[in-house]
DNA sequence: TCGGATTACGCAAACGATTGCATTTAAATA
DNA sequence: TATTTAAATGCAATCGTTTGCGTAATCCGA
């Protein structure tokens, strides 16, 4: 043994008289050693606590297989979405034989950038990814398939390359929302939504105004606001109730924001959801506690990374071809609580 | 290049004609490397996307230089407290050049274990661990240690390994807390807290114990309950409240239990604050959710993640000495919000 | 013009494993 | 007993880097 360093097999040998072939061998239980050498050795190996490095077995096969690192990019981790979708990748992963190496862009793109560097030299398998926010150029995403780097983007896919994604069901989910809101009477529908130029903000949009066609509605501009958050939400709701045809109803493209807009209406003395009915999406930690319960879109995290993790594998085992854009989309289900009213 | 394979610096010095070694050399920027050689080395391997392969990198270096890659074992991935220490974490290893690898122990002993393996196999320079619930052999950890692995225990602790750990403060958290249910007019205050053979629900229950004693109370045996979620509390809250003397206040164990107590005291038609005060422990997302919103106990989970990690690398890159056990103390703070009084 | 100091490079041995092929040894066959 | 054959093992190259040491080639001053 090396220092207080690990036992190599080179240590074996020399410990028991034979090569380091012989001992290779005997430990991956070669049927050209003798049974008692491959006992003596595996028994001795055992006892002094032997363990392979990876790192060597990996530099020999670096040519065939790969390693089985899976590299995971995401936005944020005190996230309920981001860490459903954490909790799927690493439940697929490890079933598999997979480890998964994490690093948070924090929503910038240099940070993006420095991360794919860095899980390209720590030889990934692969990365799943959620695109930060403000990345707009797309040149390390490239570089990663130039080097033969199977991607999956979640969440936020990039829209400038025809990779593997999986995404949950936007435009479904919101208009099954919306629909409700309608189907239980609700007149006046306000939505907030984010920024639209993410997919996932404008097909959340589109299923909100579709549904609205859907019920011979109409779209009135003066009820869709841009806000994604729960600060937002309470600085800007209080004026939408002040106008003189205020909203019965609103739909936020996330519970945070929803628990925001649930707060100011409350306090303003309405009746939830008697008087105005207030519909989420994510369906995580925020929904049950708030009061009343937050009915909303369940956004299945696990699953998408289930899913996720699934394509990044079957891309670097070869069951998908590696040139192939494998396209999932994981259904949503509305899950009807306390502020909708029931029909 | 071989196959689709990355660029070695093989190829470069094939190329190039020279040799493997004067390469290596230019690249790391050798003065011993005439420049216009040099220059002619970098701009190819700028040129031709050559990025180093740390396997064999690492491989070379490993007696001296350990992997930058460090083990996290979590029991769970979707709760706000074990997401805050992960991003504490990656925050600190990110900033000091080393990626984590994460794996979810499920709170399983035999996972546990599994995992451990897989880390040491794939070389992790050190691993930062909360042991799951039911772990009750160590044998795993101690052959970590005696592989030279550095540990850092954070939240469960291995009261078995003399290792280096942080904790918070639960102690002193819950005796402030219950303090100042106390201070404000508190009279009989219930304390819902987790299995006590788990020195964090000790602690909290000392706290809370010496709380009383320090305010000349008395301990009422019949005001304690085993109980660390919102399903077990929304049972047992209804029985307590009917008691002849019921409590006034409560004290848990987490928030969720607290939202537990919350919703079921509401629902019985007290008023809170005013008739029952509720504090918990953690300060998540839940606790500006609820209605009125929870005093609690702000466990800085992200300052945990920070200096566990901080402590791993400083023992990783000898700052530390190796046999040394560094205990780390994270103190808390209550943040007192909507379901207590205030003084 | 020559010896000694630089300068610029190559050789080859590591790191820890795997594996095709050659070689030894023992057993089986003629 | 000589020869074939099978079983058991060793040799050495390989994966992609790094690095101590050796050695041409160049340069300098005397």
């Amino acid at each position: 043994m090396n220092d207080n360093q690990h036992l190599t097999m080179k240590d074996i040998a020399r410990d028991l008289g034979v090569s380091v072939a012989t001992v290779s061998r005997a430990l991956s239980d070669s049927p050209s050693i003798s049974r008692e050498r491959r006992q003596a050795i595996q028994q001795y190996a055992r006892e002094h606590n032997y363990f392979p490095n990876v790192i060597a077995e990996q530099l020999r096969h670096s040519k065939r297989n790969p390693s089985r690192a899976i590299g995971v990019i995401v936005p944020e981790l005190v996230h309920y979405y981001f860490s459903s979708i954490l909790d799927g990748i690493e439940a697929e992963a490890s079933s598999r034989g997979y480890q998964i190496m994490v690093a948070k862009s924090n929503e910038s793109y240099e940070r993006e950038v420095e991360i794919c560097e860095a899980m390209l030299k720590n030889k990934v398998c692969g990365i799943i990814v959620s695109q930060a926010k403000d990345t707009e150029k797309y040149d390390h995403f490239k570089r990663l398939v130039a080097a033969g780097v199977p991607l999956v983007f979640y969440d936020r896919i990039c829209p400038a390359l025809n990779a593997s994604r999986v995404v949950v069901d936007d435009y479904m989910g919101t208009l099954n929302a919306v629909s409700h809101l309608i189907e239980t009477g609700c007149q006046r529908i306000a939505f907030y939504g984010a920024s639209m130029n993410m997919m996932i903000a404008k097909n959340r949009f589109n299923g909100y105004r579709d549904a609205l066609y859907k019920h011979g509605m109409t779209l009135d501009e003066s009820l869709v606001r841009i806000c994604d958050n729960r600060a937002d939400a309470e600085r800007i709701t209080p004026a939408m109730m002040r106008m003189e045809n205020p909203p019965d109803a609103f739909f936020a493209v996330n519970d945070e924001t929803a628990i925001g807009i649930l707060t100011v209406v409350k306090r303003l003395g309405y009746i939830v959801p008697d008087e105005v009915s207030i519909c989420g999406f994510t369906n995580g930690f925020r929904a049950t506690v708030c009061d009343p319960m937050l009915t909303t879109v369940e956004q299945r995290g696990t699953q998408v990374g289930k899913e996720a993790a699934d394509i990044l594998i079957s891309l670097v085992e070869g069951t998908l071809p590696a040139d192939h854009a494998e396209k999932r989309i994981v259904k949503t289900r509305l899950v009807l609580r306390g502020t909708t009213r029931h029909p």
